[in-house]
DNA sequence: CTGGTAGCTAACTCGTTCGTCCATTAGGAT
DNA sequence: ATCCTAATGGACGAACGAGTTAGCTACCAG
């Protein structure tokens, strides 16, 4: 029967290989919960975009949630194996951190079905995170990472002692994640193609200056100038207006 | 028949009252779809906690979809009539932007059910939203008052005349999403509670202070001291290096 | 060569879920 | 009054979708 072919391997893909098959698995299923959101997912449509069958989804992961949180630890996992690859402890700490920013902005810009899964995640409040131990260490990571770089501007004298790394962590992927995350809501809203190389350029540069400037020390108030802004210097300055 | 009681109230509930039966559907299946996002949310259960029956959601609604988009819409139009009661030109450029960032920071601090709709949104790749002729121009209204201020600001040299409205709108608009949208994988990833009101005020300051410092004017450098950034300082200023 | 087991397949079940059918009530116009 | 239409209710159906049951295939140990 010429249709199936069965010759055109020596072994037709009919030998066990639970690897190949696991990670198959995975593969389909990312992209149909990228696509569909966990409930939108089909399991049906999984398994027929997979060399196998849907028994084997359930053989391999239990249920649908397990293959969900399957799907968003591969997806941790292959972030954190990218994220150690930067080496920034031999630059000065305001080209440190700007680098650090374009990595990030770049790694996010270039995978949004990570960023999906993240937004899918946090529909559901994060509970399948919550359950999963094999996920938590890799932010420690990279919050070291900015706090050496902080704490070496600071002794420095380049950065101000204010901020805390896990705010300028945020401050940097809340910016990189919003433009990927939002971006059909967003470009409709705005009627701008945040795909667009410009944009895009513009962008990485604004969110690096912005973290930069952030952190520089207060130079005798950058914009203090005519606009009455003295009081509210920043931080806490301005508050407590109580007793 | 004192069953019914019909004489409790002059016009007794069965009356046909079809706005307060639609905004009734409205309410609840506005907390179903935040609560278990598009596919996740189940006709039934939206219409078992409204006092009518599903029936009446395709009376008025037509499908689920339908039904969703009218809660997105809505929802885009309570932020407009809220947006709109803020009157910043009258303050000095920079206390503007800060009002401003403070507002929208406790805006989308105050209205999760806005934030997860508009994830959810996205995950659909916002194509209900594009369908909707009722929202676009909502957000002409912020542009310009981002563009005023920022106007006048250079007018008055306080601010640089580099960046653009509707990029300070996403960085501002990034940060307040992000805190709200990506409350429990950040909580959870770095062991913070987000919620918390020390926190809230931090960033809060934080994210108005980031701004402020990016719309400054480049006071001939303000992290340039020893750090050899010189080549790449920000944006195209330093720049024009061409012929 | 034989038996055991991990990897695998196809067909099936049963609860769920979106959407609809038909009948009924209420209010206003004639 | 009476007829017409908007508003409503409850039950029904057909499809779908997660998970299962029963059995088959291929490698490997003895």
């Amino acid at each position: 029967m010429p249709l199936t072919t069965r010759a055109d391997a020596e072994k037709p893909a009919r030998k066990p290989d639970p690897e190949r098959t696991k990670q198959d698995i995975l593969a389909v299923a990312r992209a149909e919960f990228v696509e569909h959101g966990l409930s939108g997912a089909r399991v049906d449509a999984i398994a027929a975009r997979t060399r196998t069958t849907k028994r084997m989804i359930y053989y391999y992961f239990g249920s649908k949630e397990g293959l969900y949180l399957a799907v968003l630890e591969q997806a941790y996992a292959d972030i954190r194996a990218i994220e150690q690859t930067l080496d920034l402890k031999s630059l000065p700490p305001a080209q440190a951190i700007r680098r650090m920013v374009e990595f990030t902005f770049d790694y996010q810009e270039s995978h949004p079905d990570f960023i999906r899964l993240v937004s899918i995640e946090n529909i559901h409040h994060g509970k399948h995170l919550a359950r999963s131990d094999s996920i938590r260490q890799l932010n420690e990571a990279v919050i070291e990472v900015v706090t050496e770089i902080l704490d070496r501007g600071k002794r420095e004298g380049v950065f101000c002692a204010e901020v805390d790394p896990v705010d300028v962590h945020m401050l940097i992927s809340a910016f990189c994640f919003f433009r990927v995350s939002n971006r059909y809501t967003f470009g409709l809203l705005f009627g701008r193609d945040l795909s667009s190389a410009a944009l895009r350029a513009r962008h990485k540069r604004m969110i690096a200056d912005a973290v930069i400037r952030l952190l520089a020390p207060d130079p005798a108030g950058p914009e203090a100038g005519p606009t009455a802004r003295a009081p509210m210097r920043r931080s806490r300055s301005a508050a407590s207006p109580g007793p």
